[in-house]
Parts: structure tokens; C-alpha cells; sequence
RNA sequence: GCGCCCGUAGCUCAGCUGGAUAGAGCACGCGCCUUCUAAGCGCGAUGUCGCAGGUUCGAACCCUGCCGGGCGCGCCA
């Protein structure tokens, strides 16, 4: 749909002049040419510097060439008028007419505009959240997941064919840590019940545990387990598991088996997974697929992909240079499996293998990352957060081997750190303390759209605070309250307008010529520039560009709308001048549809009215 | 020690993949509310773009080196 994309269409028109220019040049000596609005508006709506990045190809002083490409630009007819200006860039200013027509193009396109066609379908699979399954989603979980969504979103309306994707890390030492967490619960239930007192009669270990207060050393002191985790979030859990199975998950004696311990870390991932897509339905995150880490492992797919690196020469036993700097205490040279990544960028090569034989958690994300592959994705994205930077390159260079002959850009975004601050103080995150902000906390403090809109007013790779007083504030402060306001009051006006007698009729057939006014005009530019900040943004994976622009299209609307105040002849209802209302109405209607437009990748719900 | 990210107005941050005189909000100063649209509005002042070199018609943006902050650094995921 880039024929609504006025500066795509006008930097086509001047490409087309230059080739009449200079019929001499090659197509791809224009590649660099660009159509943009210029950063200060008296230079007029839209800035080339066409001259500047084609002179030194034809040999012609920049300055001469704007001046005969502005010539032919001032005979478009979209043109009112073209001039070169400093070094060699043409300036433009477009006709009023020209303008206002975006106005019924925008209409007829409803939120579908500013849809881009720069994905041309290709199939891209972005992953994000991934969270391990070990707990509820918190606030750090969070920036990354609403980062993802917009992103996908985002890549979707600018042409890609989207699958929205999370990698579930249930296969590593992390789980099964979990699960024996999840099988002390299970106990503490059992032990309370006629059948485990009969059960704990002939059985030490479990006696001496019911004997207990069965705290988390009990446990480890009967059964000889260390715990990592103790959450409270695991006693459902436990309860569950009894209820599902009763006393058949307690040995004669001892810790409990393999298989029982793999049937407790199903249940338990299943329990925690539901948990976290319940956490993501509540931030309005729908992925496609789930896939599995163990199942991955299970079907071999990690195992093939390394055989397929080894055939290709890029897997050997070898030992690793010791690190620079503070060495870890217990460090020793040893032979292990190692992935050649240095040969695609990396600083070292990176193990595949634990000592134990099994595999280390890259090597099953490239097995995940070579299934994607095998799937048909032309382009993958990652959004990691930050203290994943370190294993971006391996990442990246594995990709690159997998993909060799076809080459599969794997991009990795990067969210930083969200600092949750209370009252000017920072709220540590702590689950000693008691203070750990768990999404669902968070969503049910401040609400799902405030979450999501400010986790994109920072670009992901800065740190950013999130100011849980100041996400609330009605006030023009707060990005969130600004873009939901404006759009509110265009429901208002529309609503009135509605009221009136006759009704909004066909918005898109009212005549515009009444719409002369300097913030008019103004706000009309802003909305043309939607269809190139979706593709800009899209191609940079940028979903942050999106907030600014609603913030920016919100600040035109809200001058409009106070220059009414001053001037009542702005007012966009005017009882005397029907033609006038339902032109300044289209151009209403024109801004809530870009700011739903907009709000929609964002993830955002717009709303009717402000309470 | 090495790698990645960040460093822009007093504060919080943008800066559209190298463009013209670097922007917004807050805070600050001045003016504005009998009424229609004040959960405010208008106008104004504000810079060593961390520092120093380099690349080129042109650098906040790219390259090199320093300084400062964050994250990470062989069997955690």
C-alpha cells in the first residue's frame, strides 16, 4: 500500500526526473536518494537530497543539479513549489490540495493505513519472553514481552508474514531444581493426610519429615536434596500433584526415582507455563507457537544440527583458553565440544558439552534455532534481555553456519533493565523482602495499556525507570493520558457531530477546500508521515519510534483543539458552516483512525471517553 | 583483562540508519480561566551532543583511542 505513502510516492517522482536528467547514470546510482521531511518546517514539507548523493556519479556540482532538478519538480502536480537550498538539497512544498486529499485516502484505508509492503511476505519468527518456567512473569520479564509484541505487530503491518514464538527452557538443570521444589510441596500436602501417615509408618525419611515443622531443611536434611527454590507459588503446585496422583509418587524409601522425578518436571513446567500465559493474557501477548526445549531435544533436533555443524567442519574437542581477568575458582584446563564461531565473528569458540556428555543450553538453542530453519523462516528475531548480550554473537555466528548457502539474518534486540520506582524510591526486587513485583501485580496496580505504552517510550536499549506514580497521572506528563486523551476527545467530537441533524454521512466525500488553517495543515502533514514511521521503525525493529509518533500526532491535534479556545471560528463543530464541520470532521476521523492505527501495534487499546 | 550497551538542556529522554540553525516534556520566567473546548493554554530562555583525533561536500550518528555508568565473560539458562 505505498501508493498512500506521499513521500515514497515523491521520492519516486524525483528518482524518475533525475533518470530524465541524467540518462547516462545506472539505476542503483539513486539508491541513496531520500525523500524526508525536513527537520525544520520553514524549509517546507518534504527535503531531498538527491543532488547531494547523485552529483559526484554525474560528475555535476550539487548545487547545479538541485537547481535543474527543482525546476522539474516544481512542474509535478503535486508540487507547489521546489528550490535548492544549502549544499544541493531541493526543498518542496506541496500543494494544499494535494495535502488535504491524504484525508479521504486515509479514511477509505481505516486502520490499514500506513500498512507497508517493504516485508514483501517474507516469513519472519520472532521470539520473545521466553521466560524460563520456574515462577510467575515479573516486571523484568515484562519489557521484553510488550518489546516483542509491538515488534511483531510492527513487523506484520509493514509487509512480513509474523509467527509470534516462545522458546520454553524446560529441558536444563534449572527445572529439575524446580521440580524437586515442586516435590517438597507435593509432601508437605501428603504428610497432612491419613494415607501419608500410613505411608511415612514405613518409611524413615518421610517419617522423620512429618515429624518436622517440614521447612525446606527438613526436606533436604530427610531425603539428602539441596533446594534452590522455596516459592510459595509452588504450593498449589503440590497440592496438585496429589490430587492428580495421590501417595504414588512416594519411593519405599529415599529420594524419589528418575522417572518419577521426569514425571514431577512435566507437571510442574505444565503448571508453571499455565501460570505464565495467563500472565501474558493479562498483558494482551498471544504467541503462535510454544515450542518445547526438551521436546526439541528429544527429537534429536540439537543432535542433528551439531552433526550438521561437525560435517561442515566446524565442530572439534579442544580446550579453551582460560579467561582473562578474575578466573573462576575452580577452574582447569579440559578437552570439550566446541562450535568453531570464531570462524563467523565470535571472540572464542563455545562449548557444546558439559562434562557429563549432555548439552549445554547453546547447544539446544541452536537445535531451536536450526529448527526454525527447517520451518522456512527467511529472517529471525530475538529479543533478549540484557545480561544475554554477552551470548549474541555465538547466537548469531551459529545461525550463520546453519544457514550457510541461504543466508538467515537472525537480528537480536536487546531490552534493558526496568527500575520499578514507588514515591521517588526505588522498589528492589526481592523475594526475601517481599517487594518482588510480579507482572500480575504490576498489570492490576497500573493497568495493561499503561504497561505496555510506557514499556515503549524508551528505545529497548536504554535503561529506563518505570515510575509507577507518574504511569497513573492524568497530566500531559504522562505519554499514555496524552494519546488516550486525544483520541478521546476525536470520539467525542465524532460522537457530537453524530448528534448533529444530518448526521457525519460519508466523511471521505466531504469537500476539504475549508481546512487552511496553519495547524490544520499541520496535523494533516503528521498523519502523511504514518505509512514511513511504520517502515522506518520496522526496518531499525524500533517499536519505540511508534509511542513518539502518537505522542507527537497527539500534541498536533491537542493545539487544534485549543486553538478552538482562542479562535471560535476553529471549533470543529460549527452549527453555521455545515461544509466546514464535516471537513474538519474527516480530519478528525483521519487522526483517531492513525492513533488506533498506531495504538494497535503498540498493543494498546484505545478508549471513547477519559474517566 | 576482554566483549556488548549507554553517555545529548538543571531532570527524564527523542533525534527518522550521514544532512541545513540539535528537539520534546518537566522544572524555570512572563502572560492568560465570567462563557462556548482550562484533569489547562500561549510565549520565552536553556547545549563543550563525555573527551581527543580521523573519514567527507557534510558527523550527535561512521572509524580509532581514552574517560564515566550498566550488563556479561569455560559444564547458569
Amino acid at each position: 500500500m505505498t501508493s498512500t505513502d506521499i513521500f515514497a510516492a515523491l521520492r519516486a517522482r524525483t528518482v524518475a526526473a533525475l533518470e530524465a536528467l541524467l540518462p547516462d547514470l545506472p539505476a542503483e546510482a539513486f539508491a541513496r536518494v531520500q525523500m524526508e521531511p525536513p527537520r525544520d518546517a520553514a524549509h517546507g514539507d518534504m527535503a531531498t537530497n538527491a543532488a547531494l548523493v547523485v552529483g559526484k556519479a554525474a560528475r555535476q556540482p550539487p548545487a547545479a543539479l538541485a537547481q535543474a532538478l527543482a525546476g522539474r519538480l516544481a512542474a509535478l502536480p503535486e508540487v507547489e513549489s521546489a528550490a535548492p537550498a544549502g549544499p544541493g538539497f531541493v526543498n518542496l512544498r506541496l500543494r494544499e490540495d494535494f495535502l488535504r486529499a491524504q484525508l479521504p485516502a486515509i479514511l477509505a484505508a481505516g486502520e490499514g493505513y500506513g500498512d507497508s509492503g517493504i516485508g514483501g511476505g517474507r516469513r519472519v519468527n520472532v521470539e520473545y519472553v521466553s521466560a524460563n518456567p520456574t515462577g510467575p512473569m515479573h516486571v523484568g520479564h515484562c519489557r521484553g514481552a510488550v518489546v516483542g509484541d509491538a515488534l511483531a505487530n510492527l513487523l506484520g503491518k509493514a509487509g512480513w508474514d509474523v509467527t509470534k514464538e516462545y522458546y520454553i527452557n524446560d529441558a536444563g538443570a534449572q527445572v529439575q531444581a524446580l521440580a524437586l521444589a515442586a516435590y517438597w510441596r507435593y509432601l508437605q500436602v501428603l504428610v497432612a493426610t491419613p494415607e501419608g501417615q500410613v505411608l511415612a509408618a514405613g518409611n524413615p525419611a518421610l517419617a522423620g519429615f512429618a515429624a518436622s515443622a517440614q521447612g525446606r531443611e527438613a526436606f533436604e536434611q530427610a531425603f539428602g536434596i539441596a533446594l534452590q527454590y522455596g516459592g510459595d507459588y509452588l504450593v498449589p503446585v503440590g497440592q496438585a500433584l496429589f490430587t492428580a496422583h495421590g501417595t504414588g509418587l512416594v519411593p519405599a524409601a529415599g529420594p524419589p526415582s528418575a522417572e518419577v522425578l521426569e514425571l514431577i518436571r512435566a507437571f510442574t513446567v505444565d503448571a508453571m507455563m499455565a501460570e505464565i500465559r495467563q500472565d501474558l493474557a493479562a498483558l494482551g501477548v498471544r504467541q503462535d507457537v510454544f515450542i518445547s526445549e526438551a521436546a526439541l531435544v528429544r527429537a534429536g533436533v540439537a543432535d542433528r544440527a551439531i552433526a550438521d555443524l561437525a560435517a561442515k567442519g566446524l565442530v572439534y574437542e579442544g580446550v579453551l583458553e582460560p579467561p582473562k581477568g578474575k578466573l573462576p575458582e575452580d577452574w582447569e584446563p579440559r578437552p570439550q565440544t566446541l562450535f568453531a564461531s570464531t570462524k563467523f565473528g565470535d571472540d572464542v569458540d563455545r562449548p557444546l558439552r558439559k562434562s557429563d556428555g549432555s548439552n549445554t543450553y547453546f547447544a539446544n538453542d541452536i537445535g531451536n534455532h536450526a529448527d526454525k530453519l527447517a520451518r522456512g523462516f527467511a529472517e529471525l528475531v530475538q529479543v533478549w534481555g540484557a545480561d544475554h548480550g554477552g551470548y549474541v554473537r555465538r547466537m548469531v555466528a551459529a545461525v550463520k553456519a546453519l544457514s550457510d548457502g541461504h543466508p538467515v539474518p537472525l537480528d537480536v534486540v536487546l531490552t534493558q533493565i526496568v527500575k520499578v520506582v514507588k514515591n521517588g524510591e526505588p522498589v528492589r526486587m526481592s523475594k526475601r523482602a517481599g517487594t518482588y513485583v510480579t507482572l500480575a501485580d504490576l498489570i492490576e496496580e497500573v493497568g495493561r495499556d499503561a504497561v505496555r505504552f510506557t514499556m515503549l517510550t524508551r528505545k529497548a536499549d536504554a535503561q529506563m525507570e518505570f515510575d509507577l506514580d507518574k504511569v497513573v497521572e492524568q497530566s500531559r506528563e504522562n505519554p499514555v493520558f496524552y494519546v488516550q486523551y486525544a483520541h478521546a476527545r476525536c470520539r467525542s467530537v465524532l460522537r457530537s457531530g453524530d448528534e448533529a441533524p444530518g448526521g457525519l454521512g460519508d466523511l471521505a466525500a466531504a469537500p476539504l477546500e475549508s481546512l487552511t488553517d496553519p495547524a490544520e495543515l499541520a496535523l494533516i502533514r503528521r498523519l502523511a508521515a504514518w505509512p514511513r514511521t511504520v517502515e522506518a521503525a520496522a526496518l531499525a525493529r524500533e517499536p519505540h519510534r511508534i509511542a513518539f509518533f502518537l505522542h507527537d500526532l497527539a500534541g498536533d491535534f491537542h493545539v487544534l483543539w485549543n486553538r478552538g479556545r482562542e479562535d471560535s471560528t476553529l471549533r470543529f463543530i460549527r452549527g453555521d458552516e455545515p461544509e466546514a464541520t464535516r471537513a474538519r470532521l474527516a480530519l478528525v476521523a483521519a487522526t483517531a483512525t492513525v492513533i488506533r492505527s498506531g495504538l494497535q501495534v503498540m498493543g494498546v487499546t484505545p478508549v471513547e471517553e477519559m474517566r
